[in-house]
RNA sequence: GCGGAUAUGACUUAGUAGGUUAAAGUGCUAGACUGUGACUCUUGAAACACGGGUUCGAAUCCCGUUAUUCGCCCCA
């Protein structure tokens, strides 16, 4: 009986790897130009920082997360999301000691147990961002503005963003209580979803995707908003305006996790099965207080990267140049393979990526091979050009081939491959 | 947690009242071309997820398991 993977994990196999590793580039390439530096932080932490940061009352945390006793007795939970672990480093590493706010960002797996769906995994991988350490709405602007950029340069396209103020959770509090109270007379209305939703999560029935004729006149969270949350919202649309980010308002977003405040958004595109929200985030004004940190404000986001893979495009032609190899070199017998072993091991040192056979099969088959790794060039050696001390150089792509000495070949190649494309 | 669908060589599929040796394309192997990949022709290897049941006979029908997949909930 063979072994097989773990339900709603993966194997990422040579060939997608290297649309990953692109991806992974640019969210490094896009941080560095925001000034946003990395942060590593452990796999799992204490149960309890999710409980806490997270929420109690979250999906997440009620039935999501992947828990264990260690061998010390301590509970501990694979990180179902970034930002907590990150405010606990923040706040143990202190930080928020250093003058200047703190830019960081993570790449890295993620774990929940859910049942898997298209875009969906038990182990999936989050490129995320944190700014700690001011509540400066353009800096809520900046982490969208990060996100909008790093979609683009990826290649994605009819990325849609929604934002959202959800204001304080004192703000919020009153707001739900409203809501309930224009919801309960309607309650045998709703659907089952939002009966239980009500109970909840009202803010969520407003989501509906059956009723949503029920809500008409419903009333909005942005018409609850105290003044000091009305200015930091318009100011975050002023400062998206003013770097010609395209966004929407919806007064409906709401997010999963309860420690957003101020503002929420999120990322949306078609194309993965139901699934629309490639990334999202918010400000989180009270979260760092509530793990028992100073009181600092933050605000960041969690971009989704298998949601990304799957929707690349149009980067065939830069995938590929990825996996092509400079040259294959082919041996004829054993003297020949001798020399092809520190033949190879300069042209590698030299910065070139070269192969050869390693299971002594014949010219012909060698040839396929370095057909099938896109090699660009073959160089050839036999008895004859042993005897000489010369080696054929052959050009893949169009056929031509032609003598060069041993010693030269490194030289020749790094010729060649500027001029060939 | 709930619901639907699916499971045939490495891959994509055919297999339609249960009935010989399970078919094809791609890929792989070897050859035509004894030192040259791609194109063409030929050769060979390679599969009914697992376990039960019905039947003279099961890839096909039934049940279970496992896995995959899609949707709900929720989320990235």
């Amino acid at each position: 009986m063979a072994f097989q993977k773990p339900p709603g994990t993966q194997d990422i196999l040579p060939g997608t790897t290297e649309k990953w590793q692109f991806v992974e580039e640019k969210a490094r390439d896009i941080c560095r130009r925001f000034n946003f530096r990395e942060i590593r932080t452990p796999m799992f932490e204490a149960t309890e920082l999710f409980q806490r940061g997270v929420g109690e009352t979250t999906d997440i945390v009620e039935k999501e997360m992947y828990t264990f006793t260690d061998r010390g007795n301590r509970s501990l939970t694979l990180r179902p999301e970034g930002t907590a672990g990150v405010m606990r480093a923040y706040v143990e590493n202190k930080l928020y000691g250093e003058p200047d706010v703190s830019k960081l960002y993570y790449v890295g797996p993620m774990f929940r147990y859910e049942r898997q769906q298209a875009g969906r995994y038990r182990q999936f991988h989050q490129f995320g961002i944190e700014a700690l350490g001011s509540d400066s709405p353009a800096l809520d602007a900046e982490v969208i503005a990060l996100a909008y950029t790093f979609y683009n340069e990826v290649g994605l396209k009819g990325v849609r963003v929604e934002i959202n103020s959800v204001g304080t959770s004192a703000i919020r509090a009153q707001f739900r209580d409203k809501l309930l109270a224009f919801l309960l007379p309607k309650r045998e209305l709703l659907c089952k979803d939002c009966q239980s939703r009500m109970e909840r999560n009202p803010l969520r029935v407003l989501d509906c995707k059956t009723d949503q004729h029920h809500f008409e006149g419903a009333p909005s969270i942005l018409d609850s908003l105290d003044e000091e949350c009305r200015i930091h919202f318009e100011q975050v649309q002023s400062n998206l305006q003013a770097m010609n980010i395209p966004f929407t308002i919806n007064p409906k977003l709401v997010r999963g996790l309860d420690y957003y405040t101020h503002t929420a958004f999120e990322f949306k595109a078609e194309g993965i099965g139901s699934i629309d929200t490639i990334g999202g985030g918010g400000r989180f004004n009270g979260l760092i207080e509530e793990i028992g940190g100073p009181s600092q404000p933050g605000v960041g986001l969690a971009i989704g990267l298998e949601r990304t893979v799957m929707l690349l495009a149009g980067q065939e032609a830069e995938l590929e140049k990825r996996s092509r190899i400079d040259i294959y070199l082919v041996a004829l017998g054993e003297q020949a393979e001798q020399r092809i072993s520190g033949l190879l091991y300069e042209l590698r040192l030299r910065g070139i990526s070269a192969e050869r056979d390693y299971l002594g099969r014949k010219m012909k088959a060698q040839m396929k091979s370095a057909d099938r790794l896109q090699a660009r060039f073959t160089a050839i050696l036999g008895d004859d050009e042993l005897d000489r001390g010369e080696i054929a150089l052959k050009n893949m792509a169009n056929g031509e081939q032609r003598t060069v000495a041993l010693s030269q070949l490194a030289d020749e190649l790094i010729q060649s491959l500027k001029g060939d494309v």
